[in-house]
DNA sequence: CTGAAAGCGCTTACAG
DNA sequence: CTGAAAGCGCTTACAG
């Protein structure tokens, strides 16, 4: 009589068979160093002869604690299946792996940044607290931002370090980036460089890297660059291009927001007949896999991927906790390919 | 009195705003259909109106049923941070998307093929079933498939459909690509194929590949094409050609089991001057977005990812719901590019 | 159509 | 160092 031969085990039945109480297998499950070493070892033992494991929905309700995170992934207004951005997926795997360093699980969501994601995820206790990445308009996302706040809802964000304050924050030192991105514009022989990409407020990150730009060339004695607007994907960055071969303003380089915008304008110059690097340099941001495939590859600066990942999850952690991080910064590292060869 | 005024609130709460008792709660928000349709209503209007969200620890624990699946990736033995192969990353947006349209949450895992993946999540009682997705040694693979099905863990898994029947299996139809590949070399009058892949026991996709490439050729009379082995990485691809070279082997013509091996290889043919695809047509399979931007553009072997998303998924409630479901086989499309024009 | 009771499998004071 | 008791917030028979 006694165990119930059904099912899989629970700690009672590892209890039974090692003749301790079954808090007692919890603690010592925990490693709680108040049950003796010895008994500990026992039940961990058995505990792996009988194949157990901890339930984790009955272990997070009661200690409303579920070392579970969710990452939200936003999309831009057209998610097309096949052509997510390459950065935010590598920056999925690096998360992935300082969750797993550190015990904890990680939920996963592909979020349109209109929809009210806000309220699903730790009002259910499904995961202790949020990790935010993606890109859309952060005129759209501020308020939901505040709103998290607000609920007391943690969670660490991939962003513009500088533009406010709430919630824990970490991304690249883009204004920083943008200069290195002159500097090697100016130290090639480029005077006279156009920007691309949205640099405005609903894209902190690309203002912050045209702020770069623009404040080492004003430097240097130049005038502000020419910005032309394109969001983050290929065939905006063709369109922006053309709109500036069309526009009949001569220039001698090119910095796009990123290499997704970049690997566009680099098509559209080679449409229109422009030499890459010898007629117009080109630098793009985030060194994807396919910015080195390019013709001529491209120039680029690469993100600190793995940092940003344990940064970001640090980050969390020291919110939930109650500890207060202050933003946190990452360096961008420019990446020297044939795009911006001297001529 | 009455309603404890702090933390969130809880089916009781929501039971006392409406006068009902918390049973009924419960079933209301659930929709089950023998709570009036008033009452319904009701409930769900306060529910929304106190910020209400069932706990999910709590209902997984009673019902034993988590509504959430596990995401297993492999990575191959040697993970490199940046360059997780693209075509598994659009699969995991396409998951992540089937997994939303069908209420799931979905927790997400990088694992190696050597770890102890097996017991992990279905037992501790986070997910109901998992997905098994990635590369590595196939051989290492089955004796791991074999422990889930002893164990009664539900899985669906992406791969080779035709190598063994345990569990529920989805994946692109490899012989029919192949031999795809086989009549577009015909049609455009290459003669001299050679494939680049591993083509063994360990690899059975591409050994599918292979299969369909030699039987077509075969077919029409040519001889088997020899193999030279590489795994799916751009460096494998470019060694692998490398080796075709030296080996003074003439052809006209190369298949290579995935886009990151052709990318590769092309380098390699580049570096010893032979022209594509004057002198060698390449084929590439997966069409991951850095195919197009080659130079010349890749032909490759499209596979069908937003099914394959949904079909893993829904093979996998089947599969949970003690439905039997025959293994599913999606159509590869080949993609004609630069890279295979005719001479 | 609705309620009272039980229980899912843990963790956490509390007592000794 | 260990145990008896309570309770996390739900869902599910069962009864009416």
């Amino acid at each position: 009589m006694g165990r119930k031969p059904t099912g899989r085990p629970t700690s009672f039945d590892i209890a039974y068979a090692a003749g301790v109480s079954q808090p007692t297998v919890s603690r010592a499950l925990r490693g709680d160093r108040s049950v003796s070493a010895q008994t500990r070892e026992k039940i961990r033992q058995i505990a792996q002869d009988l194949n157990y494991t901890v339930d984790k929905n009955a272990s997070s309700l009661r200690s409303q604690r579920s070392n579970t995170i969710a990452l939200l992934f936003f999309e831009d207004p057209t998610p097309d299946e096949s052509m997510i951005n390459p950065f935010f997926l590598a920056m999925l795997g690096s998360i992935t792996r300082a969750c797993a360093d550190r015990g904890l699980d990680l939920l996963i969501s592909f979020q349109r940044m209109e929809d009210d994601w806000h309220v699903k995820y730790q009002d259910s206790h499904r995961a202790d607290g949020l990790i935010l990445l993606g890109y859309g308009d952060y005129t759209l996302y501020t308020p939901k931002l505040q709103k998290l706040v607000d609920q007391g809802t943690h969670y660490a964000r991939w962003g513009s370090v500088s533009h406010d304050a709430s919630g824990a924050t970490v991304g690249t030192d883009n204004v920083d980036a943008g200069r290195q991105v002159a500097a090697h514009f100016l130290k090639t022989g480029r005077r006279d460089v156009v920007f691309l990409g949205e640099a405005g407020d609903t894209s902190p990150e690309f203002a912050g890297r045209y702020e770069g730009l623009r404040s080492a060339l004003e430097e240097a004695g130049l005038a502000a660059p020419p910005c032309f607007a394109a969001i983050t994907t290929e065939e905006a960055g063709y369109a922006a291009a053309r709109t500036l071969l069309a526009s009949g303003r001569a220039c001698d380089a090119i910095f796009a927001a990123s290499d997704l915008i970049a690997i566009g304008a680099m098509r559209a110059l080679a449409e229109a007949g422009k030499r890459v690097p010898a007629d117009i340099a080109v630098v793009g941001f985030d060194d994807i896999p396919a910015a080195s495939l390019t013709t001529p590859p491209l120039t680029t600066v690469m993100q600190d991927i793995k940092g940003a990942g344990e940064a970001l999850v640090d980050a969390l952690l020291a919110q939930i906790e109650g500890r207060e991080i202050p933003p946190h910064k990452l360096p961008g590292k420019l990446v020297t390919r044939g795009s911006t060869a001297p001529v």
